[in-house]
DNA sequence: GCGAACTGGGAAAGCGCATTCCCACTGATG
DNA sequence: CATCAGTGGGAATGCGCTTTCCCAGTTCGC
């Protein structure tokens, strides 16, 4: 990559690159019209394009946002780095995109490399996690992020902080409320009471399955029904998959055992995101059984693409794109913070695989064929 | 963004900075080993983490990817992004994004962000068109890549070329063989003869959209078959949901004039994405229509989150991440470009929404249950 | 009409690093 | 013992740009 610099076009106008700097960049000196028309004449028959990183260098700041995700195919993760894009266009800056599959030691890698770029602030969607396994990787991410902070950077995490992370400079944190929203799907699934209460989670430790299952089963035991059997599998479609297959041997077995397919005795299933649920109902339907008829299920995240699945999934909508935009608003000081300290709000959506519970007031159903 | 620099690690460890840079980048002339260990020290102590920046101010690379895609949250991108960031590692850089509502004068902008922070490649897989009125945004970018390019910037182009872009240096473009395969979709379709063949496409001029009516209307001929009719709508989910409540109609007003539901009959629907065809099944469904009772469809791309959409779509298969990691690798320069033009190959794959068509020797009938 | 306050442009000093020279020193060679 | 290649470290330069400082030319005030 060689290009003109901006000594060429000063001299080419025959100025001082001082004065073709100050043309070209909005800098609080401007010079004379027709100084500066020779210089952007110049700039254009050249075809000049300021060098960013020699630009970053001088004025120490890059104009980059790190993003770090689990995986950018992930419809989770990819909206919400629709909204951190959006934001990052709003703030004139680029976005620079670090995948992890969920390791905390690539988390730090990523934020080290962000750091070599001086990337003005980074987010963090990737999960948190509390696993023992990802206990060192957690503190030395942890490390690494002080250290960002400590030289002046800023940090956005969404949902839960990173695990030991001490600064209190320039981190923020995006708070999703997992937890609150899962109490209130339980209680409105709690209504027309079902014969089993079953939770497909992910692997122990994983903060946003962890809270969502201690929201369900407070919202359960608010509604005086006992806790909810978990299941534990991989955060993803076939982590859902596979739970599904087996909870499809289980019904099976009980309508053999002559009981009918009332209310009373199906089964609910709350998978603990919209993937997982759409991966268990795969199994299920695969097994031959029929939801709402045989079990009802229900997710997490309203993922936009899965909106014309069928039996429509009952959920609860997540913001996706205004996560990830208010992230990267915090991170950019954009938002006060004791002024908001978190409006991230979702809400229960009943559709048609948990028909038969009676929605209570202020929960509206949604239809999902409206285009 | 402040940070200590090689000088404070070079004087914290009583050697110079050219040692220093020496032990901590692999320089061809490595230090003996006790100066190695001490600076290597100096630097942990110090937490130093090299400037990016102006390391690639020095060298002139900078490390970085440019990947230019339409929306980051459409399943199609993030699949094709997936790979490219899998590419990216390999190649040990980074992805810098940007997404362009589909608008060239966003492309051109793009473009020149990536070549300020001079983007060692870039990667564009933002769907080209040749709309009238992007004309001079195409030749704008056009320009703005030949320059790219001339400076030394490696682009590499999913699908069509840049329409006008004109240098032969460092530019390469990734096939899709959209036409083709559509062709052979056609034939399967085909193969059953329906009562009407519609295609739901996108805007005219829009190249992917294009190619893939073009092949498919070739597919009919070939079969002795008439040109489908074409809806144009947008290139999105909406709109195929626009087209479908149009196409619902009219099946509903031929149902009642006494046409029974029969092969011979059905109609049969191509939407030019899997996206657009879930929207039209969506609008069909909301209109009390079956699929494949009342009309078959088929899609394209065979998106991975539509999967598990019921009934199962029809659709073609495209490797997207591998898209993206070969559009990377060859704007990396590490696939010879003669050796392998386009190794990109998809294939059809008929599943339950357009169930009674036979499938034809050579072409598997997938099922997509299986986790 | 003369000094003072501006104005607008240029010279130069970095920003943090890689790299090319250059030099002092070592050990081998004749 | 003198010479030479070889080794390992440092000084200095430059990557392309911003910004401070400086200076000549103007305009203003009294």
């Amino acid at each position: 990559m060689v290009a003109s610099t901006l000594s060429e076009v000063a001299r080419l106008a025959g100025v001082s690159p001082a004065t073709a700097s100050r043309v070209l960049n909005g800098s609080a000196r401007t010079p004379g019209q027709d100084i500066a028309e020779r210089v952007r004449a110049a700039a254009e028959s050249l075809g000049y394009v300021p060098n960013a990183q020699a630009q970053g260098l001088a004025k120490s700041s890059s104009g980059l946002i790190g993003l770090i995700v689990r995986d950018i195919a992930d419809p989770y993760f990819a909206a919400i780095a629709r909204g951190v894009q959006e934001a990052a266009r709003e703030q004139g800056r680029m976005v620079l995109l670090a995948t992890t599959a969920g390791a905390p030691a690539d988390e730090r890698e990523a934020v080290a490399a962000f750091a070599a770029r001086r990337a003005d602030s980074i987010v963090i969607a990737g999960s948190r996690s509390a696993r023992p396994e990802d206990d060192e990787g957690n503190s030395e991410l942890a490390a690494e992020l002080d250290r960002y902070c400590r030289n002046g950077g800023q940090v956005a995490v969404v949902g839960h902080a990173v695990v030991g992370a001490s600064s209190t400079e320039g981190y923020h944190v995006v708070t999703v409320p997992n937890e609150e929203l899962a109490v209130k799907l339980a209680a409105e699934l709690a209504v027309s009471r079902y014969g089993h209460y079953v939770i497909i989670g992910g692997p122990a430790g994983l903060f946003t399955s962890d809270d969502r299952i201690r929201g369900f089963q407070r919202g359960l035991a608010a509604a005086g029904l006992p806790p909810a059997e978990i299941i534990r599998t991989e955060f993803n479609r076939s982590g859902g998959f596979e739970a599904g297959v087996a909870l499809a041997a289980r019904i099976r077995a009980s309508q053999e055992a002559g009981n009918t397919a009332g209310d009373a005795k199906r089964i609910c299933i709350f998978a603990v995101n919209d993937v997982m649920a759409i991966g268990a109902a795969a199994a299920l339907r695969s097994e031959g059984l029929r939801i709402p008829r045989d079990a009802i299920i229900a997710g997490f995240d309203d993922i936009e693409t899965l909106r014309d699945f069928r039996p429509a999934l009952s959920t609860v909508h997540l913001p996706l794109e205004e996560i990830g935009r208010q992230a990267t608003r915090r991170a950019a000081g954009m938002i006060g913070e004791e002024a908001a300290p978190s409006t991230i709000t979702g809400h229960v959506t009943l559709r048609r695989s948990t028909e038969g519970v009676l929605p209570s007031e202020g929960i509206s159903r949604m239809s999902s064929t409206d285009s």
